[in-house]
DNA sequence: TGCAAATTTCATTTTTTTTTGAAACAAATG
DNA sequence: CATTTGTTTCAAAAAAAAATGAAATTTGCA
């Protein structure tokens, strides 16, 4: 088997766009960045996203130049998204990725693990704000009560459309 | 003027809630988090959240054991998301701030200057993609093709989406 | 205008996050 | 089963982000 340890082509497949690959890698790191994830886990998924057949993780590592532990690491937040999947490839027993494209799918599962557990603790906490308002003086204590109203309503509000979006979503 | 550098209360006011004060400052600095803002920044609004009477920004960052160098740089950020606004206080030439509560306001302009701006660049990306598309070899052509008209699905979907879902948000 | 209070700026330090690399582990093969 | 190949884990290193603090700047006031 050959070994290539630089940034180079190296498929099987007589690779196509080295250039749109990396306008991709551009691409995806900067979304996933936007979404607090890592650069290894937006260069992954990038590389992915434009090619035709799976990868195994060394290739995945190799090609981005990242070590493998990052490229581990990276998969692992990614098959928790559901943003890639494994093929399984005859002859070969490393697993072999690929990129799961549908973003609706995608911003589901990333509302739902990333997002509604902390609206849900954020309502405790809402809730704690009530228990410790402050020894109610007169009209202090309706200032309290309409800010804590509002979080309220913000929460509500954010649990309801969030995941709406997803549906709304019709790419 | 009575020094306080410690975090205990000492406004005018005779402050109703410390542990409101806390719980807010907590659930803000998670929140802004969420949307990659510094810890600074959520501490800062969480503190005026819950604040009847505006505060300059000494007392703001002696409230919050943070350095007036943080403190500055903070508001800097809040009042660019017009998360905070200036009172003008008799007698007293500091600037005193406090927090505007609006959240549909918040999340409109968090959308536009955040976000949106990301968002143009990306379809200049996507445009940059085809322009480097690999030299058409039959239906592989095809493949990047889909995967390229996704990209621009996506943004043009969350083109028309954010911005309407500031509006969505009836708190 | 000249001074002092208030604020901003920014180089440096501190803290947090991410990556690395090597050891531990797992799994398939001969 | 022993060995080789592939993967995960995790302490340590590197990089990135945020906070500090002091100098520079601005601003209102006497």
């Amino acid at each position: 088997m050959p070994l290539s340890s630089d940034l180079e082509t190296q498929s099987d497949h007589a690779v196509g766009g080295r250039e749109l690959e990396l306008e991709s890698i551009d691409f995806f790191v900067r979304l996933m960045s936007m979404l607090g994830m890592p650069r290894s886990v937006g260069e992954i998924y990038g590389l992915l996203y434009f090619s035709q057949d799976s990868l195994p993780m060394d290739q995945i590592a190799s090609r981005l130049g990242i070590s493998i532990g990052s490229a581990s690491q990276g998969l692992r937040t990614l098959r928790a998204l559901k943003a890639v999947k494994t093929a399984y490839v005859a002859g070969d027993r490393r697993d072999h990725y690929f990129a799961e494209t549908e973003f609706r799918r995608l911003f589901s599962t990333f509302i739902k693990d990333a997002i509604m557990p902390h609206l849900d603790s954020a309502k405790e906490r809402i809730t704690r704000m009530e228990e410790s308002l402050p020894p109610g003086e007169r009209e202090d204590l309706e200032f309290y009560l309409v800010r804590i109203e509002k979080l309220r309503r913000l929460t509500k509000a954010s649990g309801r459309l969030l995941p709406a979006l997803a549906g709304l979503l019709k790419l």
